[in-house]
DNA sequence: AGATAGTCTACTTACCCGATAGAGTAAATA
DNA sequence: TATTTACTCTATCGGGTAAGTAGACTATCT
């Protein structure tokens, strides 16, 4: 399950994206916008900043901004932030492995090959999209959706 | 991240799936073998016997065994059970769609988009792979990690 | 009958998610 | 430089859930 705070965040990211990449938006704005209740919202941008994915301005007309290109910020760097690794079991991590306390022979257990592949199909999604290009896929999705 | 009843749970019908189908194995037996604290295995087989993917045999010479052919028994309906829909999110899943309160425009929603990927490419492993098929990987591994 | 082995319900314990509160700090502008 | 604006940070809280345990009960075999 991804938790509220990688689905907020990449919700605010994608909202921030879609805008003059200098001119800030306030926490306030984006939680409206988005529907996110503000003090949480704060403490995700907040996690996003001290990741070096969004920079901040304070006083008036501050707000947050994208400290990167949007081509350069993956899913994948956010969801690991928020929720850990991909793999759905430690020992399938390829960025966090750990072995299993009750895994007799380490390399033949059935769980970890299953599971290598899920976390493999996903890390290759969730790393190969970035925020320009989803930003692409929701705008056809938007053209299909308005051509009915 | 799959949960401990779910890991469990693959590995104890995959214990059973290498025996004569015909032989049960006890609760303890298969405890011991997979390194599960056995009255939390317990529960565990009891739900998959509830499901209809295990018999059991109660009294002497009793035990737990599959109640269909490895071939049909998949991975997918083993992880659903324990941990609900494979989506990440549940505007993305298939069997349980539920959609999400703070999505304003539907269908065009950068989130649901990319984790419909995923949850995609998770059924397709995670359904498309048996016990039988998962038993065959092993093997596989084995072979490949005697070699060195 | 007695031993064996699964069935079922009810806990307990610990942890973590989602959310909120409030005091503090930095920047901009009048 | 005083004031306002907005982000920064720590603490906390309620509720839920995962993991594991206990114990009484029931069915089957010898």
């Amino acid at each position: 399950m991804l938790s509220k705070k990688a689905k907020y965040a990449i919700k605010a990211l994608l909202a921030l994206a879609d805008r003059d990449p200098d001119e800030p938006m306030r926490i306030a704005d984006l939680a409206r916008r988005e529907q996110i209740p503000p003090k949480f919202l704060e403490l995700i941008l907040l996690g996003l900043r001290n990741q070096g994915i969004l920079r901040s301005r304070k006083g008036k007309g501050g707000g947050y901004l994208l400290a990167r290109d949007p081509k350069d910020i993956h899913l994948g760097e956010i969801v690991r932030m928020f929720d850990g690794p991909l793999a759905p079991v430690p020992c399938a991590s390829q960025t966090a492995y750990v072995p299993c306390a009750d895994c007799r022979s380490e390399a033949v257990c059935g769980v970890r090959l299953a599971m290598k592949e899920v976390r493999d199909a996903t890390a290759k999604i969730l790393d190969g999209t970035s925020l320009d290009s989803l930003r692409g896929q929701v705008a056809r999705a938007s053209l299909l959706d308005q051509a009915r």
